[in-house]
RNA sequence: GCCGGGGUGGCGGAACUGGUAGACGCGCCGGACUCAAAAUCCGGUUCUGGCAACAGAGUGAGGGUUCGAUUCCCUCUCCCGGCACCA
């Protein structure tokens, strides 16, 4: 091979780049009678480079696009930038540099290694959420949904750092300590605006059995995050106090084990107590250190006080004790719980441990016995020490119940959520400003819809402590909407889980200045396909799904919901943990691309694992790739150096010929059904390289192997195309053809070539391999059984023996059976 | 703690609907080329025994269903993700 035929990636890929920028292949606009296809990835938070985990999400993303694209679709495939959040601020207070700039410097960098990366973006559409072009809007939706009682202003509980005087987001809380301080961090009420996200519980939760495009892992956590339970709530009178305590249960058929109940530290019964009594005051003080995150809540050590305080139980009359324990959540329910110890498992840990009484009301409905004072037994059974309800299963006895409190006036059936409403108020800058003037007289206003948006000042001294936009006059001091008096602006943020919950649609007319949305937001939505980090099954998935009802019901929108087709790929790991920048862990994928090339790196994070799984980074096997494209290009050239190819004819081929032939259109049928139906990429890509092992192996100079060379070696840069396309456009010019590969058709089997006159079938004895045969393609069961039974070896383990049974999966296997 | 996912050679992984465990790649071993090295090419490579044919074992652990289990069921264990203010 002579120098001049090297493989010189930087070159190749520089000149597919620019063909692709001078014919502006993926700018699209919106053609009516074309078969559209939105392909989306969730956009990147602009860190500073790109990370292994952006590239593995990225080129599964293109791979999808270019493949579609192939296949006849109009493709639009978008990106943009997730611009607002801590890290600019962060950046901020260490650096001296304004999150703004830093924002923007690091847009600029990261923009030009997706370009380097080759991926088919249209550049036109790109969003960047930090511009007031963007989040006007976001504003704007927020004030419709405030005058539509969708949006409410309540106390909630924060991290707060008593040393920096500041609210710390949980991943800022290291052990329960402030990160930078290290003082232990307190839970603090303050008031914040949240998002009626628990209006739709229902229809979000409805609407995931008809998503079939979605993984079923997702689905099920999602429904498990909604938590839809039935019960019933009902009401215990208490001693000394004039209103009743309500609780919720879905286990009403229970209610007789009830031997004590629990409140919330911050329970009016219990603050009532704290004020008589020293130590409960100490106890409810003591709470207020635990942390915010739920994983903390859960993990600590369940503790609790007796009240001194009972209720009555309203089916025997008897006096129960009332506890405040830290387990208990003000925000979930009533914020105060009936304990079973005898037949619920943290129950039971409490009882055992305050020695309070423990009593069985349900036995297992087979007659079997089980002991309460051993452990808890949670299973549905049979009433028993239950009065008149004894016998009735579960149902009957929630009927039962429910009716006998909705009679009295004491009790309802209800539907209970675990899911929350969305705070989306933060204690930062760097973020969209929540459109509120808030005034003495009037309240909290929206700002009026004239006075969109209200833009964060970008000029900033930022020092870290406490928000710079509480220091500026100019941005706090306004005039209220209302009543035109001196009032005052709200400095916290949005939540930057709103930007990213609507940002797909704006794809569809980003350069709209009049509305969120124009009339090609119709023609592209929903997403077609949308791929992104299995770490945002839940948040962020939902809280897209969730806007797009609410934009959907505002008129914006006909789409119910937002993505069609899911795929969510795991992670990339380094040393056994999420790579992060948080973390310190990152590879740049800089270096391997001007290394090796930008289609070694998107082969080898396709061909190293399937998507949806983690993925452990290692040095190794990029090499790998490298090789593979270095003898690919040989192939190609070598191959072409042999001269003119003449046309193929299928009919006179040797059966040599034929093998490597119908080994080329296996593949065809492989890798199309590997991308197009299992997004199994990296199967797909194994499937190439044992064709190409095959064309190296396959040694005839004829004219008719020349010819079937030429077309199995246009297959594999047509089936490659969507994962390495710079080298797939420079060799299927050096195969001969003017045409680009991102222009071409994608490739079809042709099912003349798959026919093969013999089949090779297993046979086994008592389910173990013990010999092969060659058989025809349509040999019948006996003729199977005669030929396996004659096979020497078979022979040898059925000899003497009594064939029982014999089992026959066609053109597969024989199972004799001795 | 709760919810979701995972555990297969020295390593990444394959086996799609219960039917040949280990495709493809990395690494390693041997050979060719070279003064030598790199690169490249050829051959071998789950473990144990055997010159070989072949036999036995084997998919985190234990049990079950089945002619047959990496695949289905039960119990356990370890790892990863999420848990509402990381994005």
């Amino acid at each position: 091979m002579s120098e001049q035929d090297r493989y010189r990636p930087e070159e190749v890929e520089r000149a597919a780049r620019d063909f692709w920028e001078a014919e502006r292949c993926f700018e699209v606009g919106e053609e009516e009678g074309r078969d559209k296809f939105y392909c989306l990835t969730m956009f990147p938070y602009p860190s500073g480079q790109l990370h292994m985990g952006h590239v593995r999400v990225f080129t599964i993303s293109d791979v999808i696009a270019r493949y579609q694209r192939m296949r006849g679709k109009y493709v639009l495939q978008p990106m943009g930038w997730d611009a607002f959040g801590m890290p600019a601020e962060n950046a901020a207070i260490k650096r001296g540099v304004p999150p703004a700039e830093w924002t923007y410097r690091n847009i600029d960098y990261m923009r030009g290694q997706l370009k380097r990366l080759g991926y088919g973006y249209d550049w036109s559409r790109e969003v960047t959420t930090c511009r007031p072009e963007y989040y006007r809007w976001e504003q704007w939706l927020f004030v419709r949904l405030f005058r539509k009682g969708l949006v409410y202003r309540k106390n909630s509980i924060v991290n707060w750092d008593p040393v920096d005087q500041t609210v710390l987001a949980n991943e800022q809380v290291i052990d329960g300590r402030g990160w930078r301080s290290d003082a232990p961090v307190e839970r603090r009420e303050i008031p914040q605006w949240f998002m009626k996200i628990t209006a739709y519980a229902d229809e979000l939760l409805e609407r995931l059995d008809s998503m079939d495009g979605w993984p079923d892992s997702v689905k099920t956590m999602q429904r498990n995050w909604i938590g839809r339970s039935e019960g019933i709530e009902l009401s215990f009178d208490v001693d000394g106090e004039a209103e009743p305590l309500s609780v919720f249960t879905t286990r009403p058929d229970t209610l007789m084990g009830v031997t004590y109940m629990a409140v919330a530290a911050e329970h009016p019964i219990a603050e009532k107590a704290a004020a008589k009594d020293e130590k409960i005051a100490a106890f409810i003080e003591q709470c207020k250190t635990m942390q915010a995150a739920e994983a903390a809540l859960e993990t600590m050590e369940k503790k609790g006080m007796p009240l001194g305080v009972s209720a009555t139980h309203p089916l025997s009359g008897e006096k129960i004790p009332l506890w405040v324990a830290n387990f208990v959540l003000m925000g979930y329910g009533t914020g105060a719980v009936m304990a079973v110890p005898g037949h619920d498992e943290r129950d039971w840990e409490f009882a055992k441990k305050h020695g309070l009484p423990i009593t069985q009301v349900i036995a297992p409905a087979d007659g079997s016995e089980v002991d309460v004072a051993e452990a808890a037994f949670t299973d549905y059974g049979v009433l028993v020490n239950s009065g008149d309800y004894d016998g009735l299963d579960y149902q009957q006895a929630f009927d039962a119940i429910a009716e006998r409190f909705e009679a009295e006036g004491r009790g309802r059936r209800t539907v209970n959520y675990r899911l929350r409403d969305w705070g989306v108020s933060r204690q930062r800058y760097w973020g969209t400003p929540i459109p509120i003037i808030y005034c003495d007289d009037c309240g909290a206003v929206p700002v009026p819809e004239s006075d969109l948006p209200v833009v964060l000042p970008e000029d900033v001294e930022f020092t870290g402590v406490g928000s710079p936009l509480k220091e500026m006059a100019e941005f706090v001091d306004v005039d209220c909407p209302a009543c035109g008096k001196p009032a005052q602006r709200e400095t916290d943020t949005f939540d930057t889980f709103v930007e990213s919950s609507w940002y797909f649609s704006r794809y569809a007319s980003p350069d709209c200045a009049t509305a969120m949305f124009d009339a090609r937001e119709a023609y592209w939505m929903p997403v077609d396909q949308y791929t992104g980090g299995i770490e945002h099954a839940i948040l962020h998935l939902l809280y897209a799904r969730f806007f797009q009802k609410l934009m959907r019901d505002e008129g914006l929108s006909s789409a119910d919901e937002p993505f069609t087709n899911l795929l969510t790929q795991g992670m990339v790991l380094k040393d056994g943990a999420k790579m992060s920048k948080a973390k310190g862990n990152t590879v740049d994928p800089q270096q391997l691309i001007d290394r090796y090339g930008a289609d070694t790196v998107r082969l080898f994070m396709m061909s190293a694992a399937p998507p949806e799984q983690a993925l452990e980074w290692s040095d190794d096997g990029v090499q790998g790739a490298y090789r593979f494209l270095k003898r690919f290009w040989h192939a190609v050239h070598q191959h072409r150096a042999g001269g003119a190819v003449e046309a193929l004819a299928p009919d006179a081929l040797t059966a040599g010929q034929k093998d490597l032939r119908r080994k080329t259109h296996q593949t065809i049928a492989k890798v199309s059904d590997d991308i197009g139906r299992r997004y199994k990429f990296n199967t797909a890509v194994a499937a190439t390289m044992e064709l190409l092992n095959a064309i190296n192996r396959f040694d005839d100079n004829d004219a008719q192997g020349r010819a079937v060379v030429q077309e199995a070696l246009e297959a594999i840069v047509m089936l490659l195309a969507p994962i390495v396309p710079h080298i797939s456009h420079a060799l299927w010019q050096a195969l001969g053809h003017a045409s680009a590969p991102v222009d071409e058709p994608w490739p079809q089997a042709d099912d003349s070539a798959l026919e093969q006159a013999l089949v090779e079938i297993v046979v086994q004895v008592n389910g173990k391999l013990r010999g092969r045969i060659a058989v025809a393609a349509d040999a019948d069961r006996d003729t199977l059984c005669e030929l396996a039974l004659a096979d020497e070896n078979v022979q040898r383990f059925v000899a003497d023996k009594t064939v029982r049974k014999t089992i026959v999966v066609p053109g597969r296997l024989v199972n004799v059976v001795v």
